[in-house]
DNA sequence: CAAGGTCAAGAGCATTGCTCTCGTTTGTTG
DNA sequence: CAACAAACGAGAGCAATGCTCTTGACCTTG
């Protein structure tokens, strides 16, 4: 059994002085490789350096990470948790407003966490590294922004406006390109709705991405201004608003 | 002077041998980068490796691109002219047709070649590479598929049946916004069109990034007929069917 | 034919991820 | 409390990387 890769949740308390010290240390390497990531990039994301900056042994670092790889899915896996906490939060302040508040809510959560921290989303939403497959632990976090706007789809269904025998279901071809996501998600939302959920989401990392991986430079002067209306725009279109 | 990174566009004819021979050993090169590109991804171009597959002295690559930076702009220009090429083919083969055929075989043909080149499409819509700035001959070659889509724009409003007073203009605020990108596209077109021609390809962007990057898998189980789907959808809700 | 520019090759530098070994520290057990 | 095993940090070392500099060959031009 190879060491944990992320601090098992299982383990609620560390039982020794040297477990603590030994967690202490994992986080703040992951917090030194933030640093860095943040300043160098990822790809460009040095053991040695970690290490130099701590002033230890490059070597001392294998002890609590495998691999570069295993510090990468401890980076990957924070920063989902990350993103989906900045979404979860601002979607609660607006909790109790409408549904289309309440989506621009985590639109704008997911913009601001996206560029606060444009290096940790790469990690997760740009490029995939090449030689490395991202391990089962992270698809749990992965869910959470997603698992969000299921939320969403679920409040608006229940809604007395809403009217589900007034939406045409989509071919049985698309209801069953769509069974596996549909799995993941609260039951009993049609394919319709999850359809819209889907290609809002679609959406919403498009113009993220767009805007963090600068393909907007140069082509939108004040981006906020714009992905404000433009996320406005979809929810009228795909069925969020009234 | 530098070396050229991309060969000159102005210089027809290589007047010696010995430039005729340079420009032959350049584009063999890119060949050789690209093909290991595919195998090992983007970030892992390693120049020695070419060399050594090229049978010559890694120290030798220097003579026809200054840097490794020099050689990824160059693999970068070439990927946005064939991912152009691709998509402008696609669409004269359905330039007869309505606007909306126009629009699927554009998404198609993107989507299709960013799955037979992952690895080029995530140079030129992934992760930026860390240190890189993209120079300003990318701008051009980058600027031909949403140049595509402008062309559908346009003559969707030279459509008889449409419109333009039925189109309520977005605010001015939106209408600066979007001051640059219209600066580059053909004269006339209404800031509400243009609204719709960015939505569309921030949502194709976003949706072959989704697949091309792997997010979509155990999501989606069909991604073509999805994607077929949902991006026939979008060009309804954009306004870019009959 | 000879001068000057262009080229490939080789050695070398600093850097990387990673392994192995060594001596020390720490926690547990008899 | 003593002894032992596990965990730990440091250092040397390996194969690889991007890149520079120098050294001879080669070719083109005057």
């Amino acid at each position: 059994m190879p060491e944990s890769v992320v601090p098992s949740v299982v383990q609620s308390a560390p039982r020794s002085a040297r477990e603590r010290v030994r967690l202490e240390l994992t986080s703040e390497i992951k917090q030194v490789a933030l640093a860095q990531l943040a300043s160098s990039g990822g790809a460009a994301l040095s053991l040695r350096a970690i290490a130099r900056e701590m002033g230890m042994a490059s070597s001392a670092l294998f002890r609590y990470f495998r691999n570069r790889d295993a510090l990468l899915t401890a980076l990957i896996i924070d920063s989902y948790s990350s993103l989906a906490e900045a979404a979860e939060t601002a979607e609660s302040l607006a909790h109790e407003k409408s549904i289309e508040d309440r989506w621009m809510a985590i639109c704008h959560g997911v913009r601001n966490w996206a560029l606060a921290h444009p290096h940790e989303y790469a990690l997760i939403f740009g490029s995939p590294i090449p030689g490395y497959a991202a391990p089962n632990g992270t698809v749990a976090p992965a869910s959470r922004v997603p698992l969000l706007l299921g939320d969403l789809l679920g409040d608006l269904m229940s809604e007395e406006s809403y009217d589900s025998g007034a939406l045409p279901e989509p071919s049985s071809a698309i209801q069953r390109a769509i069974a596996p996501v549909r799995a993941t998600m609260p039951k009993g939302v049609p394919s319709e709705l999850m359809v819209r959920g889907l290609m809002a989401w679609t959406y919403l990392f498009g113009a993220v991405s767009f805007e963090v991986f600068g393909h907007r430079h140069n082509v939108i002067a004040d981006p906020e201004a714009f992905f404000d209306y433009e996320v406005r725009r979809l929810a009228g279109m795909v069925g969020l608003s009234h």
